[in-house]
DNA sequence: GTGAAAGCGCTAACAA
DNA sequence: TTGTTAGCGCTTTCAC
């Protein structure tokens, strides 16, 4: 490895250095096709002399391949491109995309304009595409000639594979915690309405409910700690006997408690709350968060591989979420 | 626009269509040189007609530059690159990369072995890189084929312009509110010893200390919440008479309040407690927490666009950081 | 087993 | 103002 040129080596210049064609340079540095041990040998030799590293553009151009995976986010404004949720899938895409020599692009997915993805279909520099809060709309907008490269992380379909955390179970777990520490009044704090893969935790919250003969009550929300805030407010208003909410996330759980702290409600003595996300802090607030476990980057890693690789992937891949009971509920 | 045709237009296409040259059409695309108000609408047209997107692969490898944009993290282990801190950066760098047609790529610099720059620098799909977490060991093997590239969100050199938080001057703020407050035994928990932007908070702290003939506790730290938790039982084991304690983020201060609470050390009456970074859940927790704002996504932004436009930028950019007064202290 | 040649999609002289 | 020409760096038939 010398020190760095100021014009790094082509193939060009290892294939000279090591005197052999560029067909031949090209078959044994890509790995691909014969080559003797002797001609292996010197274009190694001469690789490391020169710090060649082949150019991901101009392999895939000639291979016809794209340069970018692109993480496609829905939703009602650029601004989902900034929480923190999306930060993590585009982070944990990026590690996986580098040594593949892809990488990563963030693209906002305005709802109700499905027409964005075929955009995305016509840029050759797209090798692939992670869709992130999908709807129903947009996956059966998904053009034909980006199949079998695109997968969601939520809900998918027939032609999408799907990547997300088993959040029904997650939810299970945590309501029958609820139950079983004596909880009958339980509200929830939900997802956004026109998200398909926040209504599951919704449903497993009715079904629940149902089952044992206890009310439903709901409250629509959008993931945020704002959110929760207000609706602990009204959670106490419309239901004054309430013993406990069930937050779609840890920070909306979060607001949750800080409302009814202000409120004068004791947390868990009056009013039990646990969320969802099991994020870092989640362990260090007074009271710690009882919450259910989503490993977001291990499923933002499994989708990006999925894409780079190419292969059919199963029609749902769930991860599995568990309680982590603490002590707000 | 139609809708998307299996094999997606290229620039030849949009030529024939519009019935002039590739390079008629090369030029009213890129809006590059000249082209008769007639030619421009005919490509114009063509363009729409066939939903032509450029290839930005392909513009690159002719123009000699390249599609990625590497954010490159020094650190002990590749762990560093799982930290919420540098998710952000990424995502706000992909965020400004994606219009350019620039995808994001996430490197690990292992602590000590400045040799990795040179890869990168002999990479020509690697338009530029944006270091996080630098040392003056890394910048001093920047090759110089890299330079006019490169920018470090942390300490910078003569070749590396720095975009970074006044973290100097929000540390300041926070310890003259502990002292406005009353405090005068004040614990400082720090970032890693190598980091060399993270002493800024510390040489703070140790001016105002001495300025104001208060003792010097210092416990080093890594930024996490973890070594928080066990700095603040040092803390109290080596200066029980300790009325407050500064901690280098949010993250560390939220560890030193579980230990306090766990040790029935009220906060703030016995120890006031403040952090660094205004994460979002600082407002929510309780006590809520004091602290320094840290507008990362507008630093690791400004970071990327310096690297994609080019231009020689400022040796320092420094981005404010305020005081954020709440509850802890 | 190896090399010559063609070409991926695009831009940029240079002539016309 | 426009088209012709020559590549950018690489892979890949296809003869040899």
């Amino acid at each position: 490895m010398t020190t760095a040129a100021h014009r790094p080596a082509t193939l060009e210049d290892v294939a000279r250095l090591a005197g052999v064609s560029r067909s031949t340079a090209s078959r044994v540095i890509a790995g691909t096709g014969f080559a003797s041990p002797y001609a292996r040998e010197r274009v190694t030799t001469a690789v490391e002399r020169l710090g060649y590293v082949p150019n991901p553009a101009a392999r895939a151009l000639v291979r016809g391949v794209g340069v970018r995976l692109v993480v496609a986010v829905a939703g009602a404004s650029a601004a989902v491109l900034d929480c923190p949720y999306v930060h993590q899938v585009v982070g944990s895409a990026a590690r996986v995309c580098t040594p593949a020599g892809v990488g990563v692009a963030l693209h906002w997915l305005p709802l109700g304009q499905p027409g964005e993805l075929d955009q995305l279909a016509r840029d050759r520099s797209v090798c692939g595409v992670v869709l992130v809060n999908t709807t129903n709309e947009l996956l059966d907008a998904i053009p034909r000639s980006l199949q079998g490269r695109v997968v969601s992380i939520g809900v998918g379909s027939s032609a999408v594979p799907s990547f997300d955390v088993d959040n029904a179970a997650g939810a299970g777990e945590v309501l029958r915690h609820l139950y079983a520490t004596g909880r009958r009044r339980i509200a929830m704090v939900t997802g956004p309405q026109w998200l398909p893969c926040s209504r599951r935790p919704v449903d497993a919250y009715r079904g629940l409910m149902r089952q044992a003969g206890l009310p439903e009550r709901i409250l629509p929300g959008d993931f945020s700690a704002a959110r929760g805030r207000s609706a602990a407010g009204e959670a106490l208003r419309r239901w004054p006997d309430v013993d406990a909410i069930y937050a779609i996330s840890d920070e909306t759980a979060f607001g949750v408690i800080a409302a009814l702290r202000d409120e004068g409600v004791r947390v868990p003595g009056d009013v039990a709350v646990a969320g969802f996300d099991d994020i870092p802090l989640a362990a260090m607030t007074a009271p710690a968060l009882t919450t259910a476990s989503h490993p977001v980057g291990r499923i933002a890693t499994a989708a990006a591989i999925a894409v780079l690789d190419g292969r059919p992937a199963a029609p749902v891949t769930l991860f599995p979420s568990a309680l982590v009971a603490r002590a707000s509920a």
